[in-house]
DNA sequence: TACAATTTTCACAAATTACTGAAAGTTCGA
DNA sequence: TCGAACTTTCAGTAATTTGTGAAAATTGTA
């Protein structure tokens, strides 16, 4: 599987951010090759492409299943498996920031609750539960927007998006419907 | 230093989730402690309460600074230096958001962006420029919207999560207005 | 059921990242 | 300008994470 210039510069820089991402490096790299490419994939394929072993691969692909991130499918005549991504890019986001959020938000946030139900004797426990409460109130609320995120179908959150800088102003009009 | 079991618990949970979020463990215990207590902490404690070499506090405090989330100040007959966390959580969040989209928003964009100028010979990079005009339009937009928050205040941050599930609703009404 | 094709697991090795103590650097008051 | 108080740097070590090959497990089909 040959893999040309512009796909590689893309793979090795999704690698980098991959680490920034929860996942790694390899895995950063496998996901950009499987997004960037049309034709689904063969565990053998990427393992040559990115140039690593074919166990990597197959515990990168175990990765990247827990993460939904990827669809398996089946070529007739064919024993091995293939991977490819959702072709519409929000619904991988949309997945990906489902998944942080399992992952990441819900625990933490269960962490927070935990020490709010706490009796606080001293001053100092009572100054860290009241910060605890704002980083609860916070996160609560992004959960809720993630929520939200989740129901929404990908025209209407390209439209949301697209909002942007009018994002304040719509705010604005909202209080003034609700004054009337 | 004493450190509450309160405390204790807590700065370890956020130490993990520190490492899921491109600070490392130290760091999320560091910042945690610091947030958590209402006074102010020099090196020492810093290091005293979280068991940590002095080196490897002073390391961490660089690097807290680099990413703006603590203020620096000194107390009057004390030569140490004192660190404290911004005490609206507001705050806190809005420079992560900022800190997170200048480390890793802006380098992906400006990939895709060279990605895109190049001349797709190829009918594989073709289908490549595909998703990546679509990653980077996404990333675009997501970027709108951080500098959007940048600039609101706390309050308004506030309200526009707490909005929720309206949101979804809040876009219906914008499309009435507009077809007025 | 047997067996070839394919995937997964896992113990170990390699690579990366984080932590430490010692030494160097800085700052400030006398 | 000296020296005590404090902070930073850095080379080496420790800990953690990632990657590999060999072997085991699974799958599909003749």
């Amino acid at each position: 599987m040959k893999i040309t210039p512009m796909t590689q510069s893309l793979v090795l820089h999704f690698g980098e951010m991959g680490s920034r991402w929860g996942l790694n490096r390899t895995l950063g790299q496998m996901y950009a090759l499987i997004v960037l490419t049309e034709a689904p994939l063969n565990a053998d394929q990427i393992s040559e492409a990115l140039q690593i072993s074919r166990s990597n691969v197959s515990m990168g692909l175990k990765e990247l299943k827990s993460w939904n991130l990827i669809k398996l499918q089946h070529i007739p005549g064919d024993r091995k498996e293939y991977f490819s991504a959702p072709s519409d890019i929000w619904e991988i986001a949309r997945t990906l920031v489902l998944e942080r959020r399992k992952r990441e938000l819900d625990p933490t946030l269960s962490t927070l609750r935990d020490a709010l139900m706490e009796q606080a004797t001293s001053e100092a426990d009572q100054y860290a539960q009241m910060r605890v409460k704002q980083m609860h109130d916070l996160l609560e609320m992004v959960t809720l927007w993630t929520t939200e995120l989740q129901g929404m179908s990908s025209d209407k959150l390209a439209a949301l998006l697209k909002l942007g800088e009018g994002i304040s102003k719509l705010l604005d009009v909202k209080d003034k419907l609700l004054l009337r």
